[in-house]
DNA sequence: TAAAAAATGCAACAAAGTTGCAATACGTTG
DNA sequence: CAACGTATTGCAACTTTGTTGCATTTTTTA
């Protein structure tokens, strides 16, 4: 594992013990453009042989304390992303952008672009927003380019 | 029920033959501003004994022919509204905005506002976008009242 | 190195949704 | 209105995804 001193500060900072599997999660996590499934990162992970209710935990444990965040997709389960380096890392609520593929379902983490008007709109109506989520729905450029070519 | 006639009209437009159980649903749908739930439709139906199934596939069935939508929730599962009134009424994947209320778990349908560039800026890096979706977290008005006045 | 607290692994459980199949209802045609 | 073909329904069994309880092991701090 390349970056394992790094891992092991992002754990601490987020108070959580330095554990083997947690440190192999981070590095999937870690080392992909977009969302990961438990089944995703226990393929990645054949080889160590993780338990499947100690990665469930894991990723419990990093969403709670705002290490990463989870998308619901559309086929009822669950995508982990570690917060983007631009977020404010203890900020769990953060605004959010995703791009969701069609072709291939992978979801990309996007940083969020301001402009919307909606938002204002719902406070003048009295609604409370803490935090907004922008999602767009189409072809990621791999699949596009593969469709292209053939 | 009220509008019956207007439901079997709805339901001969989407091509979908007139039964007793989609004319119910049709009417739980219709009559609520907020998306719901398997179990909220059942409940509100309670009286008519309506079978598990038989509700997955009404509503799998008004999903896919566009009359409904349903959006996936945070706690993996589905919740279903009828399309907005000014919704192109035969398109399926049509842009979309919803508030998810953080405290009573509700969400509302919402008209997209547009002034997002996010859509250009992921174009222009390769992405198709085909529909966009919107999505507030806060608390709602109802729920906001409640806590204020106590 | 020892003790306290937290994480792990396993088995059992739970919720949400799907599949197969026989029985029933819908709607078209005559 | 009757009869036929097709779509829908209801039931039981199954699948997928994730959680809970509890005994054991690991981590951390002193
Ligand atoms: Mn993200
Ligand atoms: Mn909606
Ligand atoms: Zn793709
Ligand atoms: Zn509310």
């Amino acid at each position: 594992m390349q970056n394992e001193n790094l891992y092991k500060e992002l754990l601490r900072r987020f108070r959580l013990k330095v554990t083997l599997t947690r440190l192999h999660v981070l590095d999937v996590l870690a080392n992909t453009p977009v969302a990961l499934s438990h089944a995703d990162i226990t393929e990645q992970l054949a080889e160590y042989d993780i338990d499947k209710v100690t990665l469930y935990r894991t990723l419990n444990a990093f969403t709670k304390c705002g290490l990463a965040h989870k998308v619901a997709t559309e086929d009822r389960n669950w995508l982990y992303a570690l917060h983007m380096p631009d977020d404010a890392p203890s900020e769990v609520t953060s605004d959010h952008a995703h791009f969701v593929c069609d072709e291939c379902e992978r979801i990309y983490c996007l940083p969020m672009e301001t402009g919307n008007n909606t938002r204002d709109i719902k406070e003048e109506q009295g609604f409370v927003i803490r935090s907004q989520e922008y999602r767009l729905h189409g072809t990621c450029p791999e699949c596009h380019t593969q469709f292209s070519q053939q």
